[in-house]
RNA sequence: GCGAAAGUAGCUCAAUUGGUAGAGCUCCAGCCUUCCAAGCUGGAGGUUGCGGGUUCGAGACCCGUCUUUCGCUCCA
């Protein structure tokens, strides 16, 4: 779909995946959930095989590396370690006039600070005018600094219970009520004061009151820090090892846009491989290395990919980058590779309590980054907390990749056009689709008998409806790679057809050799070992 | 969040100035028996996203709201 414009080409994919059963908007008959989709029964199965590769490649084929599947809910303090907490809970306010957002606790202050700099004028003012003079003195006793004053505290005492409260249209009216004005526009048409916090929250037990508020995981990876010590014990695991999951992860996101690009609810793939402090860089490497192959191994095409090294660094890490993909709105973060260092398992460690260390009889050095003194402090010391390097990838990301990199529409002889997915065989819903030539003479019979075996190893179409061309047209568009045709030649010498989705052409094979065609050409071991 | 555009059948789209909501594809029941979406017959599917308003009359005009796409903004 290369001569139509990028806008188009994406709202075909949007079209192409409700037309074709792979993703619905939530709720739809209500109007739908802003941000929310679901999948739907081809979307499913695409989805499932994605996960399935990736986990696959990262704990089949890697000894050290080990799954786990830990629980949405968590303990609200792992967010308070994390930094989650701290880092999203402000209060923003716009102006209408200006469109400038800014943090309302800070339009507060400034407000304050400027009272304040109007008693410094005043003591300023009557230091020249009194000798021998005390400014503190001065303060407790002049009426107009303490009109001041206790404005001021006035001002703190009321913004103070209203962010206790949580009472956000009580912080607009003290905005309001204090005239402040925009810096940029100059006038008061504010916007209402919103709590952006990117975490959801509910709360367990019957009552709900704020001391058994807990939130939906915004990213899988503290499940994975928090169980690191059981994983790194029960699994008998040695430095190098990774532990990796999949699993839903929820943020209450400003704007949210782009179908599946960025969605309140998601779902990640995510490794953190534990490694010695100072390897932490090589490691980061290899994994940046690592993934981008498995990323080019799906076939969408090498110019599709590219790294982006972040600059700008999170509170976390010591080095990040992000592998971009071409989607059809541009270059965009598919997965990112962080080096977290020992941020994380030393917060755990602080707020828990529980020692997060690794013994190693070889090593001697610093226990960890906050620790790191001279060489004599760690000489006769063997314990370290583990550095982390961390792969994070979006399933639904990676779902949107595949799907609109395999969307192809195609010009064939005689002005014909078809529209085909493109998609890696092991990825396929469907692996194949038998189709009886016509609707008699026992040749669905047949066909069915061939499904019957076949559906033990294979997720399998029948389709006995409409002229075979429009079959085999249909099963192209949700990206089945195989079409088995039982004709009328079937019934005499045990052979079928098979057609190949991305040429067309078929060939005529024995019915008994089916089974071996279709694992040699559908599995994901040809992918895998291509790693 | 701000601005722009859009929302009509499962999908893609029509509907003159405000005057009876339609087509193709899809789907269903048959006929035909065909190897690349194209034959024949019949049928189903709609409170025009939702809620108000103006009007004798609204898919169309006005207001609100929801959803989507694009641009800005944001993205630990």
């Amino acid at each position: 779909m290369s001569n139509i414009k990028p806008e188009d080409f994406f709202k075909n994919i949007i079209s192409h995946c409700k037309e074709y059963g792979f993703i619905f908007q939530s709720s739809e008959i209500y109007d739908g959930l802003s941000a929310v989709y679901d999948y739907g029964q081809m979307g499913v199965e695409l989805k499932k095989n994605i996960r399935d590769y990736w986990w696959k490649a990262m704990v089949q084929m890697h000894e050290n590396i080990v799954g786990i599947d830990t629980a949405i809910f968590m303990h609200p303090t792992t967010w308070k370690a994390s930094g989650h907490v701290d880092a999203f809970n402000d209060p923003l306010i716009d102006n209408k006039d200006s469109k400038k957002r800014y943090r309302a606790d800070v339009l507060i202050e400034e407000h304050v600070a400027k009272i304040e700099d109007k008693i410094n004028k005043e003591v300023e003012k009557a230091a020249k005018r009194f000798e021998n003079f005390d400014a503190e003195m001065f303060k407790s006793t002049n009426g107009r600094v303490k009109e001041y004053q206790d404005k001021i505290e006035a001002i703190n005492d009321r913004f103070k219970t209203a962010l206790n409260a949580n009472n956000l249209e009580e912080v607009k009216q003290i905005i309001l009520d204090l005239e402040i004005v925009c810096p940029v526009s100059g006038t008061k048409n504010w916007t209402d004061v919103r709590q952006f916090n990117l975490m959801f929250n509910t709360s367990t037990g019957a009552v709900t009151d704020e001391t058994n508020i807990i939130y939906l995981r915004p990213e899988t990876a503290q499940g994975i820090f928090v169980n690191y010590l059981n994983v790194q014990k029960t699994g008998r695991m040695k430095i190098p090892f990774g532990i990796a999951q999949t699993g839903k992860a929820f943020r209450n996101e400003i704007v949210a846009r782009q179908f599946i690009f960025r969605m309140r609810e998601f779902e990640q793939m995510e490794m953190q491989f534990f490694v010695k402090p100072g390897t932490e860089m090589e490691w980061y490497e290899y994994w940046k290395k690592a993934r981008l192959k498995w990323h080019l191994s799906l076939g969408l095409g090498v110019e599709k990919y590219r790294f982006h090294d972040h600059l700008k660094l999170a509170h976390y890490a010591n080095a990040a980058a992000d592998i971009e993909h071409q989607f059809p709105f541009g270059f965009k973060e598919l997965e990112g590779i962080h080096s977290r260092t020992d941020f994380d398992l030393m917060q755990h460690e602080e707020f828990s309590g529980k020692k997060l260390q690794y013994f190693d009889q070889d090593y001697t050095g610093p226990m960890n980054s906050k620790l790191a003194k001279t060489p004599e402090d760690w000489k006769d010391n063997h314990s370290f907390v583990p550095y982390v390097v961390e792969t994070s990838v979006g399933l639904d990301r990676l779902f949107l990749a595949v799907l609109s990199s395999a969307l192809v529409e195609e010009s064939l002889e005689g002005g014909d056009t078809r529209t085909v997915l493109n998609l890696p065989p092991a990825l396929a819903p469907y692996k194949a689709a038998i189709f009886p030539l016509v609707k008699k003479d026992g040749l669905p019979e047949l066909a069915e008998s061939i499904m019957k075996d076949l559906k033990f190893d294979f997720m399998l179409a029948y389709d006995e409806k409409d002229t075979v061309g429009k079959r085999y047209r249909r099963q192209d568009a949700i990206g089945t790679p195989f079409c088995i045709t039982v004709d009328h030649q079937s019934l005499e010498d045990k052979t079928v057809t098979i057609r190949h989705r991305d040429t067309m052409k078929q060939d005529r094979v024995a019915i008994s050799e089916l089974h071996s065609i279709l694992t040699e050409k559908t599995s994901m071991q040809g992918l895998l070992k291509g790693l």
